[in-house]
DNA sequence: GGGCCCACCATTGCATGCAATGTATGCAAA
DNA sequence: TTTGCATACATTGCATGCAATGGTGGGCCC
């Protein structure tokens, strides 16, 4: 379906920043650069809107940049429903679950994102990052929570873009991933609740204090 | 915009139970109910699709029943997200932010539940608890949590409809509510964040058991 | 020279035409 | 009687026309 289409690409080149935060978009521009009508157009920029990536303004459309109260609005839901999947997943292991062949996954993409980070490929380990996270939402089979991190990461990503900046403590962020990874390894559901929280909590102190050019 | 009168419409009839799980609507019939045409029909059931109130099926839409795994996911999902709302209030209510005015209108609402539920209105019961839930999301004062629960309230609603019944145990649920309102009102957020979590479990509980006939 | 108002036009929102497509129904054959 | 297939049709998805609307630039007045 071509508004399908539209949807995914317009989302992809949001969150890759080719359009950034305060870009406008109008559904004719966009139908041209898509080459396909404004009917499935419109329909993407009205996902996109409810996806809270772009707001309508004015005439058309721009890509949302959260101010800082609205991103800390962001990162305490972030925080609550990743402690509740690392929490979950953390449950599903103990109950013998969640496939072994997951785990070493989880912790492959864990050394890598571990890796990137350490060596400054800074793209690769945002995407790395959030794979990681990721992995463990899908671990904790709940297809609701998994879906409103989806939006949640979202507009965080595309908020965050322009600060791209690595932690300020790599090591410091590798170990909480590692904790988390023991915990839900351990089957210990309150450690990874708390860890989770603790490390997304911290990911936003970071980029509070990055946030503060442009 | 007739698109949004169009969902507006819409989502209060899938909500009321007019149009109940697995009924089946079209673009053309709904564009003929509400008298416009089929573009702005065809973008709110985009929406509620969006929404989870609806889903594509073969031809059209039809309206979502949530099957018991997926309805403890929504349980789970709002169980974390009420958790922080409240804790988020009583911190707020802490720092002096959150007008007085506001908890007795919270306190009404929550002797207006208690009421309701005793004398066995269970319609207006159950938009009354909402109302509760819903206040004290907003004294949060984050609008991305408010927004997340309005949509997994619309589900849960929609998937207990049909097994409208009265809690097991009302002045259980009463007790709840008090606790969690002085958890607030005394600024106390670990204490409301963990009867929050425990209301809403318990719920889900009651629903569960309810759930078995049909 | 600066500010205000008006007119124009880009752009959206809605309606409708048209082609593609999946579904259901009916008929025939086993 | 049941199953499989073909055909017709309901319904969607996309394109485009048209009217409404709000923003912007230019011109005029102060």
């Amino acid at each position: 379906m071509q508004s399908d289409v539209a949807w995914r690409r317009l989302r992809e080149l949001i969150l890759d920043g080719t359009y950034p935060p305060g870009a406008r978009l109008t559904e004719m521009e966009v139908a041209a650069t898509l080459e396909m009508s404004r009917t499935p157009v419109r329909e993407a920029l009205r996902a996109l809107t409810a996806d809270g990536l772009v707001r309508p303004a004015g005439r058309g459309v721009v890509v949302v940049a959260l101010e800082a109260s609205a991103l800390e609005d962001a990162f305490q839901v972030r925080a609550a429903l990743e402690a509740l999947t690392a929490e979950l997943a953390a449950t599903r292991q103990g109950e013998g679950r969640i496939a072994p062949a997951d785990l070493v996954s989880l912790r492959e993409v864990a050394d890598a994102t571990a890796a990137a980070t350490a060596q400054g490929r800074l793209t690769e380990a945002v995407g790395l990052n959030r794979r990681f996270h990721r992995r463990i939402a899908e671990l904790a089979a709940n297809a609701i929570a998994l879906h409103t991190l989806e939006r949640v990461w979202d507009q965080i990503q595309v908020s965050t873009l322009r600060s791209l900046a690595p932690p300020s403590r790599p090591a410091h962020v590798s170990g909480q991933h590692e904790q988390l990874l023991a915990a839900i390894i351990e089957a210990r559901p309150q450690d990874a609740a708390a860890v989770a929280r603790a490390h997304v909590l911290d990911t936003r102190a970071v980029t509070h204090r990055t946030d503060e050019p442009t």
